[in-house]
DNA sequence: TTCTACATTATAATAGTTCTAAACTGTTGA
DNA sequence: TCAACAGTTTAGAACTATTATAATGTAGAA
């Protein structure tokens, strides 16, 4: 939830010019007080619905794997169709609804540590993420 | 673990006539106390390399889409590139080694069980799984 | 304003997966 | 036993998500 020079600081001091494209990006990932999960396609939709003017499918690719590596995204792995991309990037669980198929976010307060007793030795751990199915309950 | 009737067995009583490819399938699958992951690219060389009939990709697709419905496999969402599956059915959850790009069983007693303290209104859990992903620890 | 490194773009290429439709074969039951 | 049928295999085409290419454009520094 920023304006647009707080963008285009945010996008300088990471490195990244503030173009145009860059900054209607931010704009419809980050102009919202909720977060929300997506797909390359959707934030292609989501882009030509609040701008006139056309960004290349490229540039959204190259702009989102640039925010993922930033640490801006965090990408979702679900299915091996598509990727999914989270403007959360707190550390979180997600719900997937396999009816809908839809990805809800778990608030962290609502899942105990999840405890691990072995490890791998040499490795060191960069992330424990829980996936909850779900589906209709037509019972 | 099984010898070849017993997968004819196996096939037939699943609603899944046993052909010559899909016991070949089944031995190249399952014929190891140790259950694996695999991707369909592996699998595939895997068989080429423990028969000299060759069988078609199209087959290798279908027959472990039937494995995975009938409840053979299970297939786990890892990221986006590759499907991988899995040989362990049973209820486990998984280290994925990004150094090595390898998965490895989590055994489910090393797992505390996952406490959720929120619900979906309507939908009931399908499945629960941690997957801890894991690097080179250089430190 | 000019220069340059970086970004954008359209398009082609790639890779994993699914579809198609013709040929083939395991099974059934006459 | 064996013809008939339903299910299976197959090669290849099609499809879709993603990445690479390479020419053009432009933001920002000087
Ligand atoms: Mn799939
Ligand atoms: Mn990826
Ligand atoms: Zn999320
Ligand atoms: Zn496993």
């Amino acid at each position: 939830m920023l304006n647009n020079s707080q963008y285009i600081e945010k996008l300088r001091s990471s490195g990244l010019r503030p173009t145009k494209q860059r900054i209607k990006i931010c704009e419809v990932l980050f102009n919202t007080h909720k977060t929300f999960h997506f797909t390359i396609n959707e934030l292609v939709k989501r882009i030509s619905k609040s701008t006139n003017d056309k960004i290349s499918l490229a540039t959204v690719y190259n702009t989102v794997h640039a925010f993922k590596n930033k640490g801006y995204l965090k990408e979702i792995p679900i299915n091996s169709d598509q990727s999914y991309f989270d403007t959360n990037t707190s550390h979180h669980h997600h719900f997937y609804d396999e009816t809908q198929k839809d990805l809800i976010d778990i608030d962290d307060a609502d899942v105990e540590p999840v405890k691990i007793n072995t490890r791998i030795p040499g490795k060191k751990i960069k992330s424990v993420e829980v996936l909850v199915k779900v589906e209709d309950d037509k019972s």
